[in-house]
DNA sequence: TATGAATGAGGTTTCATTCAT
DNA sequence: GATGAATGAAACCTCATTCAT
């Protein structure tokens, strides 16, 4: 019974990610985040004033951790985000089913809802960014930059998605294909602009 | 005090979806169905063993409807397809956040999740063979029809999320863009497979 | 769909036993009898007025069945009593689990439990005569045929319990030493009665 | 709203048994339970995980109560078990009524009827220690001083039985006959075994 | 005669939250 | 700071019973 006290908000939120991925939404309890972290409801409470705060606690930490990986990925080039993305993109995500089960929610707290908006627009803006170097400029007249980022971020995560749900989706065969397209595309861009 | 109104599953089914929308999963109550369908709760547990069967029957229902789509989507072309796609890809689109609601429960109900990922290849295919008919190959070599498919779905599916999260998503910029990508992805494949 | 119709009062009870030692007294429901009847609830609604009623119908049923291998036995000697005891002195024992669950509902409901103190007390007597076929008198002065009687009938069911409840209970070790003590009895009384 | 009333889990059981026996297995709720004990429903939550843990703790205690007497009657005699199974042999008995209906309820849940079976040997163990004493050996040959225990305790088991069905049982007469009984066969053991 | 849809009261269980310690 | 006993509202679910057909 070695209680190691002074558990600190940081470590809960990382206790109660694991707890809503390994439980799910509806099973996602301060009861359970209690008992993975050893620790009991009282202290939950001591550290959130309720469970939205402990739940806007999760999407805010993953806010940074994105916002991280997404300045460090300024200094790679893209196809470092595609390995990324493809190492998530699995029947057994963490990542994503997190990413869903939080989606899930915000429809009913905008708070959560913008923030993650505010997420996705800043991956958008780094795909875009980092589109441009290996670009210089769009390959395709008439659709912008932001446009190319906005569509290789959804792309990824609807490619997640459909891995999320289906055991054999064939991840190696489409990224590998979909790099194809990007080498296709840039290599039009290194052209000229198509019409 | 049986008073038969004569409610039907199918109709049940209605107003779930109706009630888990407009609730969201945490307030996805069976009091609320019941209330919503004008009938008590009991009335739901004879037409449905327990809660995990309604939801089941609103998958399946998704399910029917989405083949029904599909079907008539084959008669249809692909500019259809994407002014479907386009017209849900909204911020309060009912249909993308029944989707996602239902996704995020799929990952306690393997049943659910199968029946979801068996949606999601019908749309694949469907989507596919929709691109044959006006692709009549792939206009990049390598890449697959199926594999078409499988990214056409996965961008729709993408782009609904960020525009069920982000209030100002730009949906008539980004599906102009797409179209234009997509024709121009037409004109090489009319030319010749790209390498 | 075979609908075999015009099922008797007297189907329904068998169908409810059967129910009610397979699903115990808290999963003995009326939609579980009519399941296994093959009817529906309404049908059992027409045969009983109340639920219970029907649990009446099966002890009356009980209490004829006792009536008629009681006057039956009276013909057979108490080697066949024995033997009968025996048989129904297990684990799994239909008879006796029945007879106890149905003792536990009597305990709220002052008619069964007057009905069941009637089998018992018939059984009693019918034990006592067979006893005095063999004896003639009681081996033990100061002991009357009547308490022979009730104490015989205690000792069955008070075996038959315990081996309802002890998986390993040893049936024949104690059945065949207690019929060596009703031999020793029985050797006395026929010398003499002992004081 | 929280109220350290300082209920225990001991003093939940007492309440417990108390309802049981007095709602009987049907009426056996657990908002009963939660009235008499002047708690709410959720606090019997808090101590026992599920309805089934608090009848399988009633078991429990009164299988340590029966140890507690067992071990006590082992320094008394024979006489003194006599008596106090007399005492309980009556048409309220508290502790056989709750006997039967945890047994009843034992037919669906091994755990208890394991326990139950554990409680019984041990009071057969017990009672064959005591005829020990009083006859130093089996006064029936061939028929062990275990199943001596053993018949003795069904015999007890049996009366009650009977006694908690029928209104008028005549315990006084039957217990003294046994007594008789029991003298008789102890003035054989101490001459000699019988054949 | 029999059915099956529907009810409503009440059961067990869960859980965010509170608060004395 | 942290705990854990307790709460109470509300969730899911069951079931005897009713009644139009």
């Amino acid at each position: 019974m070695a209680k190691p006290n002074g558990i600190s908000k940081q470590e809960l939120i990382q206790y109660a990610k694991q707890c809503l991925v390994e439980k799910g939404t509806e099973k996602f309890t301060l009861r359970a985040v209690a008992d993975t972290a050893g620790v009991t409801q009282g202290t939950i409470y001591y550290h959130f004033r309720t469970k939205e705060q402990l739940l806007l606690g999760i999407v805010e930490d993953n806010c940074e951790t994105s916002w991280q990986e997404i300045s460090k990925s300024n200094t790679y080039v893209l196809k470092q985000a595609i390995a990324s993305a493809k190492s998530r993109c699995s029947y057994d995500s963490f990542f994503h089913q997190l990413f869903i089960l939080i989606t899930a929610a915000s429809f009913k707290n905008d708070k959560i809802r913008y923030q993650l908006s505010e997420i996705i627009q800043a991956e958008n803006q780094a795909l875009s960014e980092n589109l441009l170097k290996i670009w210089s400029e769009s390959p395709v007249k008439g659709v912008s930059m932001d446009t190319w980022g906005i569509m290789f971020n959804a792309m990824v995560d609807g490619l997640a998605m459909q891995a999320l749900l289906q055991k054999d989706f064939p991840v190696e065969k489409v990224y590998q294909e979909l790099e194809q397209v990007i080498g296709v595309l840039t290599s039009f861009g290194k052209k000229e602009a198509i019409e």
